[in-house]
DNA sequence: CTCTAGATAAACT
DNA sequence: GTTTATCTAGAGT
């Protein structure tokens, strides 16, 4: 089982690997970035607002929000102003669906903005849960290679090495700078 | 490979 | 009113 009520980056870990659906699309999860509570680079830094309201939800809610006024951006809610976004995922169910969504656009799952289209999410689905509904979770079953590195586009607290990655994945949105392997999952 | 335009919600001054 | 933001597609080198 999951456990969404613990150190976010924790939380950020575990769901690499992990399956991820919504509404009947989605896949393996390959790429998280983690961000805290007094996290500089955080939406939540400057305490609850209407945009991050979803982010103080109960653990194991969803989270979205419109970046660069184009892109939905996928976060799963972990303790009380924290959540990890969704960076990248491996194409499983609902392959046509997603394809249509992206318009033929390849690839479908790698980047924050791309998954966001192709699991076709919205501003609306903020404050739902990962409860089996229309969204679920569900846990890795074995263990896998980690890759850590930096988080990517941020300004502030660029330094902390809160991205994560599944080792050997391809259709990450990004490589991993040298260095980055070398912590295995429990 | 690098560069740039584009899109809009919310925080900030 | 202005600026920034957890990016991406498409054009240019």
């Amino acid at each position: 089982m999951l456990i969404f009520d613990q150190e976010i980056t924790g939380l950020a870990r575990d769901l690499i690997g992990a399956r991820l659906f919504v509404r009947g699309t989605g896949g393996m999860v390959l790429e998280t970035e983690a961000y805290g509570r007094n996290d500089p680079a955080s939406h939540s830094f400057r305490g609850p607002s209407t945009r991050n309201a979803a982010m103080f939800g109960p653990p194991g809610s969803v989270y979205v929000y419109l970046s660069y006024g184009c892109h939905l951006c996928l976060n799963v809610v972990g303790r009380a102003g924290e959540a990890v976004l969704i960076r990248a995922m491996l194409p499983e169910a609902g392959v046509a669906l997603m394809r249509e969504r992206r318009r033929g656009g390849a690839p479908l799952l790698a980047g924050p903005g791309r998954t966001g289209q192709a699991l076709g999410i919205g501003l609306a689905d903020n404050g739902k849960r990962f409860d089996g509904a229309e969204f679920t979770l569900e846990s890795r079953t074995e263990a896998r290679e980690l890759l850590v590195g930096p988080r990517i586009g941020i300004t502030r607290a660029a330094d902390l090495p809160w991205r994560f990655g599944l080792a050997e994945a391809s259709g990450l949105s990004r490589a991993f700078p040298a260095q980055a392997r070398g912590n295995n999952l429990a």
